[in-house]
DNA sequence: GATAGTCACATTTTCGAAAATCCTTAGAAT
DNA sequence: ATTCTAAGGATTTTCGAAAATGTGACTATC
């Protein structure tokens, strides 16, 4: 796992940097879904004292990694069947909202930025036949990839919350891998998703990027539906009423 | 404010506690937006220690009521115009696709608690006639209401983002009533959202809800688009040596 | 006059000890 | 056997001092 290593932070400062470090952790399983965080574990993981610790699961709460019960600290935050549908849904919505955007207002240098993008995940799957989608370098890839699609939307806020739904489903994903028995073959997918895009037909973009997302849902499901809880009563952090009193 | 009220905190832990606070003061602009936040000051006003306003912090910076800027503290996030429009359009697209859903899923309970929170705010106004929208506790009784139209829509996920765009937004209105000029009536349209909710007819709630955000966005704007700052580029990927001189 | 370097001060950020809280076990009472 | 209470240890949460960093003023040099 990423944790201890990167001597040098990019990041501007220590708590970031934890942030960041343990934010993939989490989303590359290397912190198991649903295990608790015990606060003299991470200080030695991580190398950070508890409040610089603390700061960075407050940030990793709100993202909806980790949850924080009560006064009994965190854990890293469980995969459900029912939050995997939900997300699935979500994800649906606003990543049709952002492509369509996106073809709305993207220019030349954001075809460009597709096509590479396309390109350097497509060269990678070649070098790394078979289980390619099992390696960290391909997940960054085919991320970048996704995220090239949609980055035209002009919607800083819309951009910021697909990000977080993208990372919350690649937990799911990369639990799927482990006990992956088939893997359909997506690259015919990503191609068809690129060309779409890129010839500006939305509506068709839109039914593709719903089919592509909700297929890899199924995949997961067959995959490793059996490993995911079931306990649907989670309804995570909700904001009651506001203002004061 | 409410800063430094609340002796018993309802609250689990004592960074709970300052963050609830916290967002509070934000969102009612008590924090006015862009100060600076220095940690003496926040200390005194909050009442607890360093590391604990932190936490809260960063838990505000994630809800993106705050900013943060690399190694020189925080700040209450700036009201900016280009971020109204976008919160305006994401609303939007969420606040539908949460009242499709709700008509879809609600049951009577659901029905019971639009019209009891309709109730509320209807008779709230009628008690504080004419400066109502001011007073706080209507922002919290149109807070329940409009969000009692969409509680049913049986997804966690995007409720939560849908409550965290509210309170973005609700900073902006709450910014424009201290500048207002002229408001228009909205208990009429109110009473029209519910009736048509609750008749199930989710095209025209669509419509409503549309209007209806984005006429409240024209108003704030024609009352205080000239004290938002026209600034950001907010686009992180666009330079901005052009606005720079 | 403008630029670079240095120092003192203000502010943020990090740390680990101390306080608060939770959990487990043991023993007693019903 | 079950329930309740107490004590002890384990864990989290909070605090304020100490370290790190940014800021601004002043001087020296070109």
């Amino acid at each position: 796992m990423a944790a201890k290593s990167e001597p040098r932070g990019a990041e501007e400062t220590r708590a970031g940097d934890v942030l960041h470090r343990m934010r993939l952790d989490i989303i590359s399983c290397a912190l198991k879904p649903g295990t608790r965080m015990r606060f003299e574990t991470l200080k030695e993981l991580y190398a950070v004292s508890f409040s610089t610790l603390r700061e960075a699961l407050q940030r990793l709460v709100a993202e909806g990694l980790v949850v924080s019960e009560g006064q009994r600290g965190f854990m890293v935050a469980p995969l459900y069947l029912s939050d995997l549908q939900d997300l699935t849904n979500v994800r649906v919505l606003v990543d049709q909202e952002c492509i369509a955007r996106s073809i709305l207002h993207g220019d030349d240098d954001w075809e460009a930025q597709i096509i590479a993008a396309f390109h350097r995940m497509d060269r990678l799957k070649a070098r790394l036949n078979d289980l390619y989608f099992m390696s960290d370098e391909w997940a960054v890839l085919h991320g970048d990839f996704h995220r090239s699609l949609v980055s035209a939307c002009q919607s800083p806020t819309l951009l910021d919350f697909r990000d977080k739904l993208f990372q919350r489903a690649h937990r799911y994903r990369r639990m799927s891998c482990q006990f992956r028995t088939k893997w359909r073959p997506k690259d015919v997918e990503h191609r068809t998703l690129m060309e779409t895009v890129i010839a500006r037909d939305a509506p068709a973009a839109k039914n593709l990027i719903e089919r592509h997302i909700r297929e890899t849902t199924e995949n997961v499901i067959q995959n490793a539906g059996q490993f995911l809880s079931t306990e649907p009563t989670a309804f995570p952090g909700i904001i009651k009423s506001m203002a004061a009193e």
